[in-house]
RNA sequence: GGGCGGUUAGCUCAGCGGUGGAGCGUCGGCUUUACACGCCGCAGGUCGCAGGUUCGAAUCCUGCACCGCCCA
């Protein structure tokens, strides 16, 4: 037993060992009863966190306990690797962008792009060489986590380890789609969708975030057709040439009369119809408003509703796309007018349009009835509202239209509250964040992504001999070939010689949304349809943990999933774990630079101690990152380290427990097993962590321990000394087990010292204590009362030597001790220890009456320290 | 504007109807042969504010303020 716990070396070692032993591994064929997690796929391309060693050790202790209960604990891990962030961090590490036209160029070679390499144009890569890219460094972004994870001692089964953009995991994405396409689930539509014009690519509501941004309402006079004008308010003047009606409320007096006939824009001359809807807020702006393609998601609904025609002048690069006023789609009383108007706009960006058009409206000419005032009928009034952006993104969304294909959520909302209902949270209001997301859905779910490094559609489209692409009949691969590239593959019946010809086929160039993928986390590691016996035995799963900012996305996703196939929940519970703050209790952001990394902190405290700050942290409660509890954590590690080398160094003969004081203490620490099994079983493990410690510390170190002390070596009485050193081992026993789930180094390593046995058993595989197997030793709640007494005895006597002037190594000459007569029987079988561990030399009692009201914390009525011994000269 | 949390000792957090808790930190003492990453002890709080219910409220209800998250 070495005298210092190296953390870095037991963590090396025991991880290793179990590596070898195959201590984690799920059995496929155990009778004992399974145990079954869904943790949710990190995102590889985004850098390691505190955040990430927080929740991700809060699912690695309900793992270890089911584990230590015998249960046949199936936690695999997979990599998040496709989608944007991937193709993001991969462009900007190899300064590199995906155009699909691009000459071929080997990029086996190609290393982190370097300054000089920076200040060139990217290069340009082809598909297949930009995901070979992808596939490179996602490659590299799982060994990070993989070694955090190690380090960290979770006890992922990683033969089970995968990664959602693996064969398999595209297999099992596209039977995804496969079903929900043969049940009508999915569907492909030209609309309106919301847009990432950098990006170029659609995003779904999930991914959009609302942020406050400064505008102006600008006040844009109209003329009527046959007479007269209003002013209508927008924070969007650059999108009056894609006008195309003007609302008011039906019941605004104001414009009552205006309802039904045609107004005449400025600068664009278009006549568009006046409608009213309940929609339009009266207080809001002038109280009439411009209908336009598409400045909202209320343009959307209206465009919808009110069938009006589609003015698409937003490029889906957000620039001003070529339109020719004049035309069918877009008319105008002077197109020539509307043309030179529009010309000064034509390719470019939003911003920039606005500005332009702002200055055109003060030009009087522009005015729509000539009447030689300005449009724009005052400044503009500055004001503060949010705009959508893709969370990943750098400018505003725009409801751009085109062709993406969708689930159908929106019918299935009862349903989906349902599921949600069913699935056990914790905390409970977080099923509060799932339903009101789930009420508040708005649209089907965009699956459809214009991206390169993620799963395909596996869709081909006819195309006619006029070479027409027929988008209603789309053609799907037989599951068998799954997975396919409807790029590179043929689908069944036409030959690659007809691949985009007319009387041919062509492919849908798209890819899955990353959630599409990532929602069916349970279903990948399941098997499901390809591995009927097993999914059965894995599916619904018992536990997903996650964090609370995904219950929209991730949490919604999987959950509508294993609904849409089987009808059925992923999981009988989600547990959500807080988040991390910074010290100030502000998120922690990249931008901010308040990210604190985790590998320093397990370098300077050791792995138990960085999980024991994630475990005193209770499930769904944000905590500010605070390194003191580190420290404590490490204190704590280190106290177990010692406790038990010195309860393995003491030593006796083989004998029965007898002894009241060990009694007492054993059934002490029965109660506390039950305890904190109760609390582990209600998923809580913040207060069953509390339990044991303040037991550990408390009751066994700084109480058992020193009470038991002098008897463990006592010459005099050896059936006394074998009870005190029986009671200290099966109490440290029980103890290390009780810490294993939250402390997994230490724990064991002390373990393999002796407790392990000759086999050297792991502490980690179906060892968790019974509250039973103490009670054959006949404890009764009597010596419970001893070992209590003496516990208050102990500290009622320390205080009153601190007091008096002693520490606790200086010897008392005399103590009197007042109380009622039952207690001091209680004392009496106890009483040598007591002494013992306190230095008395000399005790009187006296007796109090019964009745009298009695405090053992002023039981010492008298106390005499005994001289100070003369230190010996050297 | 709506929903959900939070506001308790200097700090980080428990407690959630019955006399205010822990750890850290501060302060005082101690080398007592497991541990100074330790031990013993002291001090420290009108439990955000204002009402109400109750014999009794940090704990339940209402309103308000501030902080955070989610959604408009």
């Amino acid at each position: 037993m070495p005298s210092q716990f190296e953390s870095k070396e037991a963590e090396e070692k025991w991880s290793m060992v179990w590596e070898t032993a195959g201590t984690y591994r799920y059995s496929e064929d155990s009778p004992a009863p399974r145990y079954v997690i869904d943790t949710p796929p990190p995102t590889v391309s985004g850098s390691l966190h505190v955040g990430h060693v927080f929740s991700y050790t809060q699912t690695d202790v309900i793992a270890r306990y089911q584990r230590m209960r015998g249960r046949n604990v199936f936690y695999p891990m997979g990599w998040d690797d496709n989608g944007l962030p991937t193709e993001r961090r991969v462009q900007n590490y190899f300064h590199v962008r995906c155009e699909p036209g691009a000459e071929a160029f080997d990029v086996s070679t190609l290393e982190q792009a370097d300054e000089a390499a920076r200040k060139m144009a990217p290069r340009k890569l082809q598909r297949g060489a930009f995901i070979d890219l992808c596939v490179k460094l996602t490659a590299e972004d799982e060994k990070a986590f993989k070694t955090l994870w190690q380090r960290l001692g979770l006890s992922v089964d990683w033969s089970q380890e995968y990664s959602t953009i693996s064969e398999h995991s595209r297999r099992i994405a596209q039977l995804s789609f496969l079903d929900l396409f043969d049940k009508k689930h999915v569907y492909t539509l030209e609309a309106p969708t919301m847009w990432d014009v950098d990006f170029k690519t659609a995003v779904a509501q999930a991914e959009v975030e609302d942020r406050p941004m400064k505008g102006a309402f600008h006040k844009i006079r109209f003329a009527v057709e046959g007479g007269g004008d209003f002013t209508i308010a927008t924070t969007r003047p650059e999108l009056l040439p894609a006008c195309v009606a003007v609302a008011a409320h039906p019941d605004d007096e104001r414009y009552r009369a205006l309802i039904g006939k045609n107004a005449i824009t400025p600068l664009f001359r278009a006549p568009v119809p006046i409608f009213g809807s309940p929609l339009v807020d009266p207080t809001k702006g002038t109280g009439i408003l411009m209908v336009c393609t598409f400045g909202d998601a209320t343009d959307v609904q209206w465009w919808r509703e009110e069938k009006l025609p589609l003015r698409q002048t937003i490029g889906r690069d957000g620039r001003m796309a070529m339109v020719e006023f004049g035309s069918a789609e877009f008319p105008s009383q002077d197109a020539a007018a509307a043309n030179a108007a529009y010309a000064t706009i034509v390719g470019k960006s939003m911003s920039e349009s606005r500005r332009l058009i702002v200055v055109a409206l003060r030009d009087p000419s522009g005015s729509a009835d000539n009447d030689g005032t300005a449009p724009l009928v005052s400044e503009p009034e500055p004001l503060e509202h949010s705009v959508k952006f893709f969370e990943k993104g750098d400018r505003p969304l725009e409801f751009v239209s085109s062709r993406q294909w969708f689930v159908r959520l929106l019918n299935q909302r009862d349903k989906l509250i349902e599921m949600g209902d069913k699935i056990e949270w914790h905390p409970d209001f977080m099923r509060m964040r799932f339903k009101n997301w789930t009420e508040n859905l708005q649209i089907d779910w965009c699956i459809s992504r214009q991206r390169y490094f993620g799963v395909p559609i596996p869709v081909w489209y006819k195309v006619s001999a006029g070479g027409q692409t027929d988008f209603a009949a789309p053609m799907v691969p037989e599951a068998s070939r799954l997975p396919v590239d409807p790029t590179v593959d043929t689908p069944t019946g036409f030959t690659e010689a007809q691949r985009d010809h007319p009387d041919g086929f062509t492919a849908d160039p798209d890819v899955f949304d990353t959630w599409f993928t990532s929602s069916l986390s349970p279903q990948i590691a399941s098997g499901w349809s390809l591995d009927p016996e097993r999914h059965k035995k894995l599916f619904p799963m018992d536990v997903r943990p996650q964090s609370h900012e995904i219950i929209r996305t991730w949490a919604f996703y999987t959950i509508a999933k294993a609904w849409l196939h089987e009808g059925a929940i992923p999981w009988k519970r989600v547990a959500i774990s807080g988040w991390v703050l910074d010290p100030d209790r502000k998120k922690m952001s990249k931008s901010k630079g308040n990210v604190v990394t985790p590998m320093h902190l397990l370098d300077q405290y050791g792995s138990d101690a960085v999980r024991y700050w994630s475990l005193a942290a209770r499930l769904g409660v944000d905590t500010a990152f605070d390194e003191k509890v580190l420290k404590v954590g490490r204190r704590l590690v280190v106290k177990v380290y010692n406790a038990t080398r010195y309860v393995l160094g003491q030593e006796a003969p083989e004998g029965p427990i007898t002894h009241p004081l060990d009694l007492g203490f054993l059934h002490q620490l029965q109660e506390s097993i039950s305890k904190a099994t109760a609390l582990l079983d209600a998923m809580d493990y913040a207060s069953a962590l509390d339990v044991i410690e303040r037991f550990f510390w408390d009751s066994f170190t700084d109480s058992y321990l020193e009470l038991a002390k002098s008897r463990a070596r006592s010459e005099s009485d050896p059936n006394g000394r074998a009870s005190a050193v029986a009671a200290l081992r099966q109490g440290m026993g029980v103890l290390l087990r009780l810490l294993a789930p939250y402390l997994p180094y230490v724990t064991e390593e002390a373990w393999s010292w002796d407790f392990a046995g000759d086999a050297g058993a792991s502490i980690h595989v179906g060892s968790w204590p019974e509250a039973d197997e103490l009670s054959t030793l006949g404890t009764s709640r009597e010596d419970a009362t001893v070992y209590e007494l003496a516990k208050g005895a102990l500290g009622a006597i320390n205080r009153a030597k601190t007091q008096a002037g002693g520490t606790v190594g200086r010897h008392v000459a005399s103590l009197t001790l007042a109380a009622p007569q039952r207690v001091l029987d209680l004392f009496k079988r106890a009483e040598s220890d007591i002494l013992a561990a306190t230095r008395v030399l000399s005790l009187t009692t006296t007796v109090m009456a019964d009745n009298a009201e009695f405090d053992l914390g002023s039981a010492v009525t008298q106390i005499e320290l005994a001289p100070v011994p003369e230190k010996p000269p050297f």
